[in-house]
DNA sequence: GACGATCCTGGAACCGCTTCCAGCCTGTCG
DNA sequence: CGACAGGCTGGAAGCGGTTCCAGGATCGTC
């Protein structure tokens, strides 16, 4: 900017007048719509090149009531939490699917009061034309708004308390299920679990495919115990479980942190895993491969997420039939189960 | 979308109507312009409320040939990079210096050619009002781009080999040179660094912080040996430095993550720290507290990083004066120094 | 009471593109 | 040879705002 020569782009009139015809006619050889001639072809894609001209993206917006924008909102109190990789690899997932089209992606952390009417302000004015949502919390009052503003939207995991009509999720009762059962087929049978918040959908639909594993195999849930997924909270709810069932042989954490917390806390209580104790995470972050054993955990791939997510997002805007997704997730072994 | 009752929103003509004035006024009453009555001003508010009414984005873009988005690019080869906790926390910085005004973020990942060219095109079309730019490597082409365009940019970190006139960064020159002195402070002597790749502004700027405080505390540099920022980079690193010279007594890592590395390769080697080597790191992530010992590091806050940038890009497209800027760092000192 | 100065006002142009539509030209068929 | 069905074309009306400008109303002042 400042000194920049900033020379006016040239516009689809003056692509016309070079090119000798209207720009009615010009404008249908930048569509590529039907019913124009060779020649006229011909000029107008010459004109174009010699003036260097490119389409200005908001005209054309305006007239075509398409922004060639999506979002992804981000809603959640703490703004730090973004700072998680996962949200990174969100978007890497979701920019490679992007990139074979025409849109761009606006990111809105809709933490405060403030952001949220900033992404409010952003849907009802038709600022995008679609919206991808992410770790909504119970009933987000953002939920009301997307639905209101009639936008295309995809949420990524199902929010609790709502089924929205298009989703991308990972397994979570699957990938529960299947690192319970792969503790049964160890021969543990006092597992206990560490759930991640059970105010969401990730955490009680882990917790349940704990659940309904232990009750597939013929035994009862063994040791509950509620943590947020920070490490922190492992630790603590490993603490009170050791407390509870000091006879426990296996434990299942709803997130690779909490499991990280949890290996921290059997060790200073002086088991060994998998020896004594078996220890299953969910995640595989990059965490689970330094933990000490290494981390048995269930794989999710969180840039498929983003990646499906926006496919479907393509598909809604599109005008297309589509469906909402479940992505699978599979038992990556390592030490310490 | 699909089924919702979308009504279309109402626009400047139907709010000025209502309200009996002409569409010119109700314009002025909008954007708070001088020269309008208060009984217009107040039809005007009324009618906007009870229609409901939101200008319309694009619209007002065409007119003011301002979109109200910046792009933020970070352009680096591999995607997977983005992922780092890095580049989440300078998002936060830029979305909360965003937070108080009506600009939104636009986010492009430009590792491929592809990504590149879409960038382009975003920036020739006048897509955004400004952009910011991190991660730049060497004479990335990005560079030429955006001058050319002539739109207003700020630099995240001064890339190398090519001085822009707006950029912000933290101080890795005086941090490094921080750390050293904390270990000459300490009484060593025989101080090594494991250096971040070179090729980058940091990298090198962190390793000059060294050569500094070492001849400017009489000594000569003890050891250098390249990373790649990386902690398998760092533990590499630090064999070969153990190997060339085996009475080390310090090491100052350029990061985090490469003094992690070294941490593990040191007490596999018999090392103890901070006893034998004392061990400082730069960044100051979250892995810092989590090493053994935890880590004595250089702190820089990258969320403030993200914040100033915005800052002065919004002073830029305000069209006002601004100036560089360089955020300074400080010691944080824990177990390993 | 006449006269600017000042404040408001609506009309109209404009931002740059898409798209509908009427009209022209051509070619083909009966 | 006349009628008709196309394919192409340019004019004009949009998309929904902002902004310039000329003119009318209002005011205070001499």
């Amino acid at each position: 900017m400042g000194t920049g020569t900033t020379r006016r782009q040239p516009t689809l009139d003056e692509v016309a007048a070079r090119a000798g015809v209207s720009r009615s006619a010009a404008s249908r050889v930048l569509n590529k719509a039907p019913h124009v001639s060779r020649a006229t072809r011909d000029a107008v894609e010459r004109a174009i090149k010699e003036l260097g001209y490119l389409p200005n993206r908001t005209a054309r917006a305006l007239a075509t009531r398409q922004t060639g924008i999506v979002a992804l909102a981000i809603s959640h109190d703490d703004p730090e939490l973004f700072a998680d990789p996962f949200f990174g690899q969100v978007i890497v997932g979701v920019s490679s699917a992007l990139e074979e089209t025409d849109l761009h992606l606006l990111l809105c952390l809709a933490s405060s009061g403030r952001g949220r009417s900033r992404l409010t302000n952003l849907l009802n004015t038709r600022g995008v034309d679609g919206i991808m949502l992410m770790a909504l919390h119970g009933d987000d009052p953002l939920t009301h708004i997307v639905r209101r503003a009639g936008l295309p939207a995809v949420y990524g995991g199902k929010p609790l308390h709502f089924k929205p009509q298009w989703y991308v999720d990972s397994d979570n009762l699957g990938g529960a299920r299947l690192a319970t059962e792969h503790l049964l087929g160890l021969g543990r049978t006092r597992i206990v679990t560490i759930t991640g918040e059970l105010g969401t959908e990730a955490g009680a639909a882990r917790c349940r495919g704990y659940r309904e594993a232990m009750i597939m195999a013929g035994l009862t849930p063994y040791g509950v115990a509620e943590g947020d997924f920070t490490e922190a909270s492992g630790a603590a709810a490993m603490r009170s479980l050791l407390d509870e069932h000091p006879d426990l042989d296996a434990v299942f954490a709803a997130s690779d942190n909490m499991a990280a917390g949890a290996l921290r806390v059997l060790s200073e209580a002086g088991r060994s895993v998998p020896a004594d104790v078996a220890v299953v995470g969910f995640d595989d972050l990059a965490i689970a491969e330094r933990t000490d054993p290494p981390l048995t955990t269930v794989h999710q791939s969180i840039q498929s997420l983003g990646k499906e997510m926006t496919r479907v997002l393509l598909e809604l805007i599109a005008g297309r039939e589509t469906a909402s997704l479940i992505l699978p997730t599979r038992l990556v072994l390592r030490g310490s189960a």
